[in-house]
RNA sequence: GCCGGGGUAGGGUAGCGGUUAUCCUGUAGCCCUGUGGAGGCUAUGACCCGAGUUCGAUUCUCGGUCCCGGCCCCA
């Protein structure tokens, strides 16, 4: 009988897993430039950590269990939370800002689809300790720069939700909650609906429509007319000074809302072309996180992108490094584990454990496209020099193991 | 959670109410223990699962499951 793997997940095969790994190497690299230490948080933790900012709704996209000692235990659907969760533990008294990364896996229990996996992967950052524009652009400017290190162009849209919160302060938390959610959605007629409800004046109404539809370069200035000159609109239009500094292309949208998210600044999305429904790759912004985790009122800003959908179009292939095969005679065995051995100083190097004959293992070397091949035989033995075969042109020549080790 | 389309060896496929289930490819071995890519031979290996209809189901029906895509939500 064959087993299957659970639904939502995957299989790596080789060729894969390389391209991952060099694909995240090439992003870490970057944040380590910008200096973002990496942090590692628990494959699960306390179902209570994830339902305290998002409410109970959030379970059903849970993988969560209870487990032998009775406790309520949730696989990470995200790494927000349990970095927050860390930082109140242990970091709170580190110098500020804190500048943290992290590349996990995470766990959540949807339909899966195109760029959608129930195990997946995130690379994110966040920075700790800053609620100023300085700190958002930075965060925004590192996102783009990560994805453009890996070949992948995106679209910027960026928002900030002070904007709506100021135009909707006549309500309470939870409407506000609520309008946001609808806002989210895009779903107008919602939206309406609710406003209607709720006993919202028409101009607000209005303005609100209004607003949420603002995109593109002149959107900064209507919002003013909307709301009049707020401090909201002035920092706002800092971050952008800073976004064009760094010279970013971007659109502003103020409906971005990530509205079932904790995010109460800044927010920002990037997509990509060529994935489908599910074309966002990073999404992120400013929030209040760590005082509901029993920690202070510090600010902070992050963002995730979805490693598995970055991987659909990203377009940079790992450098294979030389790949030797030591082919050999039943003579020589021996001498050629030595041997190779000695070419594993430099290159990658594989020597028969099939006990293939000579040609087959020539013939293994041309299967696994092979460099080189090191012939290692009596007379190779006898006179010191071994026989080193272009796998490509099929040139010959005589060479002894240092010299092949240091050829290039 | 909702709506579509699918599932035959490792990969790609043909077929069909009764076949030894087709072909290509892959892999392993041999022809061939000192020179790879070709060829020949051999081996390997499949009807997603369950129930129903039927003398008989891989084929028809239903349910499940998994994959693919869309909605929703997100990354």
């Amino acid at each position: 009988m064959k087993l299957s793997k659970p639904r939502g997940t995957r299989d790596f095969l080789p060729g894969e897993i390389a391209r991952r790994r060099y694909v995240e190497n090439t992003m870490r690299d970057v944040v380590i430039k910008w200096g973002y230490n990496e942090v590692m948080t628990p494959t699960f933790e306390t179902l209570e950590l994830f339902t305290l900012k998002s409410g109970d709704d959030i379970i059903g996209e849970l993988y969560n269990f209870t487990d032998k000692g009775g406790r309520e235990i949730a696989l990470r659907p995200e790494l927000t939370a349990p970095v927050m969760r860390m930082y109140v533990n242990k970091l709170q008294s580190k110098p500020h800002p804190l500048k943290l990364f992290y590349f996990e896996n995470c766990f959540r229990y949807e339909r899966p689809q195109k760029g959608r996996f129930r195990e997946f992967w995130q690379f994110g950052t966040e920075v700790i300790g800053s609620d100023k524009p300085e700190a958002d652009a930075e965060v925004i400017a590192l996102a783009v720069n990560i994805l453009d290190s890996i070949g992948v162009k995106g679209a910027l849209h960026v928002g900030d939700l002070r904007i709506i919160r100021q135009l909707l302060s006549g309500l309470d938390n939870e409407q506000q909650t609520k309008v946001m959610r609808y806002v989210d959605k895009n779903d107008d007629t919602g939206l309406d609906e609710y406003l209607e409800e709720i006993e919202v004046p028409a101009e607000t109404r209005r303005n609100l429509f209004e607003l949420i539809s603002l995109q593109g370069s002149d959107a900064l200035k209507k919002a003013r007319e909307i709301t009049g000159n707020i401090p909201e609109l002035d920092n706002f239009e800092e971050l952008l000074k800073l976004l064009d500094f760094y010279g970013l292309d971007y659109t502003i949208d103020f409906g971005i809302a990530r509205g079932l998210d904790y995010y109460t600044g800044m927010v920002f999305e990037i997509y990509a072309e060529g994935l489908g429904a599910q074309n966002q790759v990073c999404g992120g912004g400013s929030y209040q996180l760590i005082k509901l985790f029993g920690g202070g009122e510090v600010p902070s800003t992050g963002f995730g992108i979805g490693f598995d959908r970055i991987m659909e179009v990203a377009s940079i292939e790992p450098e294979e490094p030389k790949k030797m095969v030591v082919v050999s005679t039943d003579s020589t065995r021996f001498e050629a584990i030595n041997i190779a051995n000695r070419l594993r100083e430099v290159y990658t190097t594989h020597v028969d454990i099939m006990k293939r004959n000579f040609k087959s293992q020539l013939s293994f070397a041309n299967m696994v496209e092979a460099d080189y091949a090191v012939i290692v035989g009596e007379r190779e033995i006898e006179s010191g020099k071994l026989t080193l075969k272009n796998m490509h042109t099929g040139e010959q020549c005589s060479m002894t193991v240092d010299e092949i080790i240091n050829m290039d």
